[in-house]
DNA sequence: GATGAATGAGTGTTCATTCAT
DNA sequence: AATGAATGAACACTCATTCAT
């Protein structure tokens, strides 16, 4: 199971796939095409994925699972941080900041796959990746807000407050998409980053104090 | 020709392909749907309109020129401003704010046209319109950015300065877009510019102060 | 609409899939060789016909109706004359023989299709196309039955009755598929009647007595 | 060879594959389906069954040669009857209501490998075994025509003979089928047999008579 | 005895587009 | 101004079968 010529025949497919889709997007790749590229029949295709969606899963899922992971993590130890936050805390942003520095990484460690996420997945499963992450952050900032303004719930948050903070947790995550498809390398990005939290933090700040 | 029927035919056929695009998006969008559902022969449809794409700009393109007047007529009218500015000038957020209303206001009337555009325009020749307008907003973004900073020309602006400006170019955009996609009706959108210019407004004094 | 040349190339689709649903049956029949025999590309094919399914229709459903035509009006007819039925009524089984006469004609006049239908429509939308039949017939032989058992209504009927009545309906309809799948022509097929006749209405007299 | 691993291995493909046939018919059928349903790789499969046919015959094979054997013996038995046979014979149809028995116990102790046969088997080698079985019989009711008319050969007997022999056999056959298909269980097929005797003999009196 | 990988031809179906009339 | 017929390439996907190991 699983021998070495499997496992060739695997990674010629999904180097070949992750070229096809990258050229074309999910839907006007071929997967005709992707099989001739990789020197192996359509048949041989599907011995070793379902379909094509799972073919476009194969290719973007393990990193996608990663971010996942990642995003995880710092939602939990963020929630735990918040348990301990009163009105005098000083807000410590070097934690969000080493956070932020690890999803650049690795979205550039997977550039290629994390591109085809974001631009090229309409028409596949994961089409709305991008709106669920921003979504589950949505989450997330709401306990922040709330922990902010000192909420005792969400349910005191007006249809303002949700919206403004939607808004935030979406372009929190769009930050991230426009350091991937507007750097070049990792390096740059990181360069960048610093400005990109200064905005974000005035944000923060002008909305805190308007509403 | 252009006499009473053939408007008339033209007017179904834009009507069913805006229903069909918006269903499936530009790419799984099916001429022969659309003429069916127009009562329409595909010769027909090949008389008034090019091709796949063609019918596409039919259905966005009144709506889409109107917006790039606007935001034409706004540049124009703040670089005409710029040039009256002094480093003591109090910024004036009012006509930005009236703009921003009228673009809104624009979005929604003609809110299909628009979602069309901004999320089902992929495989068809407008597909970056989106980035081309944040591009487009970039370059006067970086006149008002080197006139805030006091450059005389942008050829002081840095790398980061540089990079800084396109974000906030795109997240300006982005925010209309925002606009558009969640909120349910012009009034509601309305009511929340209010809290999203004290966004971006902090964030642009977050990134004036930290550069 | 309709002009020489499609009825020309319907027709040439017909001929072709009729000779290549009566090789290889419905289901291994290919739609690209009906297509080649015809000399027709496969979209002109999907012009005329909705898919497989309705191709095959196509070929067979004229004929079809024919005959469920002439059974409904022999039921109709059948079922003016039972009312008028008292125990001493002479059998005319005249009436019978004249209809069984012309579906015997009719089923040779469309010979091929009428085998295509009984024999080779597995895995189209017509192949319990005969088992209907049959069931019709049940429906319209438990009145007759029930009229010369004396039974005031089919309630009366027991589950014994039932099922030779369904016994005695599919054999009938078997009658005729066995004259088409076993008689070279129209007129060797009406020179057998006579007897298989003899049969079932001995069939009938063994059943009304032994039961 | 033969194991108890094999043959568990056999066993197990053998289920799988009844099920399957009967859900989908032969044609439609997917040994990958089998096998996988069977826990068992394809490889396995062609081990042991030359293809798919073979796998078909090797599901029917048995049941099928039981019921070739049973009607040997009758036809074998009925045949030696036949030699004592005069005019003046009181005709004996305990024997056939006891072989009639004898089969409708059979195939109800193999109801599924049957039906496969009669109604599933479209594609395969066997396809036809149910006509083949009616022309064995109508070799056999040939014989016991001729005898109850006094022929002194076959050759004696008309073309309107042989085909209402044929056509009898084949009735015969059908009233098989018809209570396997039809009723539920042994019990209510053994029921409904003697209704049906009546049908058939007093279709033989019918023909006898009347030619 | 059995695996897992691979073949390659085949399936029905859909598509945007063309063009003579 | 519009029809209706036709193209021909492309699509994702399935199949029974083979074979080295």
């Amino acid at each position: 199971m699983g021998n070495d010529n499997s496992k060739e025949t695997i990674e010629k497919l999904l180097q070949s796939a992750k070229k096809e889709f990258i050229e074309k997007g999910y839907m006007k790749a071929s997967l005709r095409n992707i099989c001739k590229e990789a020197g192996v029949t359509t048949g041989a295709l599907y011995f070793f994925f379902k379909d094509k969606d799972d073919l476009f899963r194969g290719v973007v899922g393990g990193p996608l699972r990663e971010l996942y992971a990642i995003l995880e993590t710092h939602i939990l130890e963020e929630l735990e941080e918040l348990k301990r936050y009163t009105p005098d805390t000083e807000v410590n942003l070097e934690d969000d900041k080493a956070v932020a520095i690890q999803v650049v990484k690795l979205l550039f460690r997977y550039k290629e796959e994390y591109e085809l996420l974001i631009t090229k997945a309409q028409g596949s499963s994961l089409e709305n990746v991008v709106d669920e992450i921003a979504d589950q952050m949505n989450i997330h900032y709401s306990d922040v807000f709330c922990t902010m303004k000192g909420y005792k719930s969400k349910k005191q948050m007006t249809k303002e407050d949700k919206f403004i903070v939607h808004w935030m947790a979406h372009d929190q995550v769009d930050i991230f998409i426009h350091l991937l498809t507007h750097c070049k390398s990792e390096k740059e990005a990181l360069r960048q980053i610093r400005a990109l939290f200064g905005y974000i933090i005035g944000g923060w700040y002008g909305v805190i104090k308007s509403s």
